[in-house]
RNA sequence: GGUCCCUUAGCUCAAUUGGCAGAGCGGUUGAUUCUUAAUCAAUAGGUUGCAGGUUCGAUUCCUGCAGGGAUCACCA
């Protein structure tokens, strides 16, 4: 059992403190990490040994390879592994002893000493000094292998990330990207903003919104569900460049592309329209990619995605007519429902808007390659302008990428009448039960009042990148804590 | 929420038709001064997710529950 390695542990423990060793020091002179370490000595040939070359690193001791008068180690940190080395004749009898005693699997440990190759190519430190940083009680994931088991993947991701190297990776990457994403941002001069998390209305999108409530106020609230209706108000008060990114949260089901907790990036140009954003996400994903896959042609699930620019641009209408032969601009309700019926997919509000969208779904994962899908129909669009040449349609676009909708971008409507005129058409669709509809904002239309410049928006989100640039094929891979039903468990 | 699948040692996995619950890693003890999934010897570690049922006998068959996964529905 577990216990009992966790007994032995802590009875190690007392005796360190016994000998007057700190199991759980306070500090150590980290001065390089393992990454460092091999980028400035990979030059060494094997068996050549830079005495005089002092460095000093730390981590957690993934394997221990003891002998007699001498150990191999290898150390973990967030660039990676090194291999230490360890003899009695170097460190003395003493503390020999008290490494092969007391050093264990999992402990964090940090040494000083200098870089040599082995005789067989492998670059390591040969310890003249080591600490015992942090004692561990559990013992680690089988070390071949690593943690396999979901649910503890899932509900302890810390374990996964320090015994499975690619989740560490993985989550590197993840934050790389948003990194990235705010740099390319910041240097076209937007400025990053935040909005309340906790809203009395929720709107920007079509979901159902989680509930809370506020005490100082006795209020029913709701955490939000976009970041749109307050970024456009940075607009109205001034601003010209914005972007959020932050978390959003959808009282939705879970799949492998929905998280009801998620990352969304929201950005608003003023005097832009959504050929100017387009142009803007192409170039930034584009950028992404590059600098984080070092490709524009990545593997997905075994699948090629080409991010090399342009992007193909694509009329909705168009392209599900081509798919379907459904013209969800002039058909009618009926044809549309029928078309629906002939492929066994039946939505539950029977309103033009839902079947729309259902006739989207059933041809989006035929998109691959990076695609823009353009001009939605109003009835689907109630924040985006409408076309300035075309009737029932918006200037709205979607990136899509491998069936997964990425990003979703408009010509901002910003005709407080028009909006009012859109809102009233959502409330009458919750009225008839349609529990994702919007809520009608008119704190959002008095600010329209006072005047928005025309603007182009945009919503991405960026776990969905992430999974495509490392490759998960689920959307709780790339989230690094992701919601998991409440344990039964009382020890966890 | 529906359907299907999974749950055995800390971890990764076995267990023939229902017939003594096993291995590797990890742990402990010992040997070992260039190992790298180190090696060698010895050893501890189990209420087989939980609760019932069928049976002489259940890890194995049945029912319920819990947790997890896949998929469908809703959604991005």
């Amino acid at each position: 059992m577990s216990d009992e390695i966790r007994e032995q542990r802590i009875k190690e423990v007392n005796e360190l403190r016994e000998q007057g060793v700190n199991p759980y020091p306070y500090k150590f002179e980290k001065t390089e990490t393992t990454g460092e370490i091999k980028e400035k000595f990979s030059y060494l040939e094997k068996g050549q040994v830079l005495e005089d070359e002092k460095v000093s690193t730390a981590g957690r001791v993934m394997a221990i390879r003891k002998q007699g008068k001498t150990s191999f180690f290898v150390i973990k940190d967030v660039d990676g592994r090194i291999q230490a080395y360890i003899r009695q004749d170097k460190v003395g009898e003493k503390d020999f002893s008290f490494f092969k005693k007391y050093i264990n699997l999992g402990d964090f440990i940090g040494i000083k000493g200098f870089p040599f190759k082995t005789h067989t190519g492998e670059l390591s430190v040969f310890v003249e000094e080591f600490k015992l940083l942090s004692k561990t009680l559990q013992t680690l994931p089988e070390k071949w292998h690593g943690l396999k088991d979901k649910e503890i993947i899932y509900r302890q991701r810390y374990v996964e990330m320090l015994s499975n190297d690619d989740a560490l990776n993985r989550f590197k990457i993840r934050f790389e990207i948003l990194k990235t994403v705010r740099e390319e941002l910041n240097k076209k001069g937007f400025i990053e903003v935040e909005t309340p998390v906790l809203h009395y209305l929720t709107g920007g999108a079509t979901a159902r919104p989680f509930e809370t409530k506020m005490n100082a106020f006795d209020a029913e609230m709701f955490m939000r569900i976009s970041l749109e209706l307050y970024l456009k108000r940075y607009l109205v008060g001034g601003f010209d460049k914005v972007y959020e990114i932050g978390k959003n949260f959808r009282n939705e089901g879970i799949s492998y592309k929905h998280h009801p907790e998620f990352t969304m990036m929201e950005l608003y140009q003023a005097y832009a329209d959504y050929f100017d954003i387009m142009d803007l996400v192409e170039e930034l994903v584009n950028t992404v990619v590059r600098k984080v896959a070092g490709k524009e042609v990545i593997e997905y699930g075994g699948k090629k995605i080409d991010f090399t620019r342009p992007w193909k641009r694509v009329v909705m209408a168009d392209y599900i007519k081509e798919k379907l032969g459904a013209d969800i601009i002039n058909d009618s309700d009926e044809k549309l429902l029928s078309i629906l019926e002939e492929h066994e997919s039946i939505p539950e509000i029977k309103e033009r808007g839902h079947l729309i969208d259902k006739l989207w779904d059933l041809v989006e994962d035929s998109v691959v390659n990076p695609t823009f899908i353009m001009e939605h129909p109003t009835i689907i669009s109630p924040l985006a302008k409408k076309h300035r040449e075309k009737e029932n349609v918006t200037e709205r676009f979607e990136l899509v990428i491998n069936g997964m909708e990425i990003a979703n971008a408009f010509s901002e409507l910003n005709d407080p009448v028009e909006q009012f005129k859109r809102f009233e058409h959502q409330a009458k669709l919750r009225e008839e039960g349609d529990e994702e509809a919007q809520m009608m904002d008119l704190d959002f239309i008095s600010a329209l009042e006072y005047g928005m410049p025309p603007t182009g928006g945009l919503g991405l989100g960026w776990d969905r990148i992430v999974m495509l640039l490392t490759d998960s094929p689920s959307i709780r891979d790339v989230i690094p804590f992701p919601m998991v039903r409440k344990s039964n468990e009382e020890n966890i």
